[in-house]
DNA sequence: ATATCTTGTTCTCCAAATTAGAACAATTGA
DNA sequence: TCAATTGTTCTAATTTGGAGAACAAGATAT
């Protein structure tokens, strides 16, 4: 291989923050990864990385050299496939991190349509719903769903992200259906785990805001089984349409308060700032912003 | 091999003009570069040199890319030298272009001085009289000795090149000493071939021009043995000063109308314009202009 | 018109380069 | 204190890439 390669893989070092996870984003050893930096380091006289026992730290030179190199990197990219994609069908690889629930549901059969537009792309899909730092993780892009999108990178929007109160028919003939905010805290709630989900703000139809107090008897960090509790008549669920759509056509659930609405976020596409971005990358973003829009069809058939 | 490195290749096939000259300077099989430009096409999925057999031309993809890759492999270039100097001593090579004369007798004594100060540096020296294209042949530099620089390239002059007009004590004892420029058209010379060498304008001391017909019994492309034909007796010559000093001072030769001058000209290292120039090439260049400056040892000397 | 020369292509063999994986030292965390 | 993890180094295996031969085709010289 040679310098450019050589690099990348100190960039991919950097960024995943030590050799040996840097060995595994890149699909080879660890110890030729460490040949690679070794002998880059040579090459350029100067150490661009401490490295002790466990821990490795960028020097001085190797920050300055990073800043560099990595607008180097970018501009062959774009470079290349440009040229490339001018000529050519797409090819290449998409690496995507995305929300469990979303991902399965939503992204499954867009991607399907998607990859019989450019057969020869390939797509690798990271579905969990942990924090992903893109960068460090080596992601092109990662959809999030949030209200805030974090200001060092960037974001698009591909569609809101509403959420809904609901509950089983058969939990509300036993505990009756809540009619105002206040009737909530005599029911019980199915929640999600961690952050602040259990301090849900609802708005009622007059525009007032109540904080309802939701004591939860089952929380879990998956919507999915959120919602097969909630139509197992465990509790109420605040969970996404994009979640709930088809239990609630389906009359497994009943919209509970449905003249009250509850923050709305959105889903975003996120990608590394200051990166070029491959045209696949743009196409796929653009296909999916334009597939689910301002009103997804979730949102349609409710 | 790499990235960064097919695209190198194909730099250098643009720059000589061929897949066999570009193999011949990078000093790899013709094969190899065959090969290696094929499968940077493939990959880029166009065609960036339409060849016939025994010719190859740019197409216009590969103008562009071209254009491109040559600022790319540049900031590279910087960068990683610019880190390694920093830190180290100075290493690498310089491929420089040099007049036979000037080079053997100059060049030489003062290239090893420069190596003994930087040992780790490796000099390939190109010694010819012919006109070099320094971007086509691959070089990183090239003294030329003229009046006009080139617009299409950097110089930075490093040296004066003074003439003066010689002859041996036999010849002038036998054809008399010439006392005006008019007296010139009773006498033989040895003069350069080519160019417009036989047509000399001379400045008296009054500042008068005059433009003698100086009949050449003997023609040459070489500056040493024309010095040995005048030194012979054959005829006067009109020489750089950096030829002649020597035989001055020895004797061998005198210095006929030394109130008169002729047309000076300059010595310059030239270097391809919009091109990163490694920091050793410029110590080089500096160096050099230091050494001779504008009244050279030889010119001291007379 | 023909022969020779030169360019670029393609293929095969072999040497060089590079990776995987094992073994190890050393630090961190349980 | 022990187990886990990181990074380094070495060796064997695998992959890559260059050399060189053979060839096609166009240009040039005779």
């Amino acid at each position: 291989m040679g310098q450019l390669e050589d690099i990348q893989v100190f960039i991919r070092v950097v960024e995943a923050g030590g050799i040996s996870r840097a060995a595994d984003q890149l699909g080879i050893a660890k110890s030729a990864v460490s040949r690679r930096l070794s002998e880059l380091e040579k090459r350029l006289g100067t150490r661009l990385i401490s490295r002790t026992t466990r821990t490795s730290n960028l020097t001085e030179a190797g920050r300055s050299y990073y800043q560099q190199v990595l607008k180097v990197v970018d501009q062959v990219a774009e470079i290349e496939s440009e040229l490339h994609d001018t000529e050519c069908a797409l090819t290449g690889n998409i690496r995507i991190a995305v929300p469990l629930s979303f991902g399965l549901q939503h992204l499954g059969p867009a991607i399907d349509l998607f990859i019989k537009q450019h057969p020869q792309l390939r797509i690798d899909m990271d579905l969990s719903d942990r924090h992903v730092d893109i960068v460090e993780e080596g992601f092109d892009l990662a959809l999030r769903i949030s209200e805030l999108k974090d200001s060092s990178i960037q974001a698009r929007k591909i569609c809101p992200c509403h959420h809904v109160m609901a509950a089983s028919p058969d939990y509300l003939a036993q505990m009756g259906v809540p009619q105002t905010p206040k009737d909530l805290e005599q029911h019980r709630f199915v929640t999600y785990s961690g952050g602040q989900s259990g301090q849900w703000v609802i708005t009622d139809a007059g525009g007032k805001r109540h904080n309802p107090t939701m004591p939860a008897s089952i929380v879990a960090n998956n919507g999915d089984f959120l919602l097969q509790m909630a139509c197992a008549g465990h509790g109420m669920v605040v969970t996404p349409t994009f979640i709930v759509w088809k239990s609630l056509a389906a009359g497994d659930l009943v919209q509970v308060l449905p003249d009250c609405s509850w923050p709305s976020l959105n889903a975003y596409f996120i990608y590394p700032r200051n990166r070029y971005l491959p045209r696949r990358v743009r196409l796929l973003i653009d296909f999916m912003a334009e597939r689910y829009g301002d009103r997804p069809y979730w949102d349609q058939a409710m």
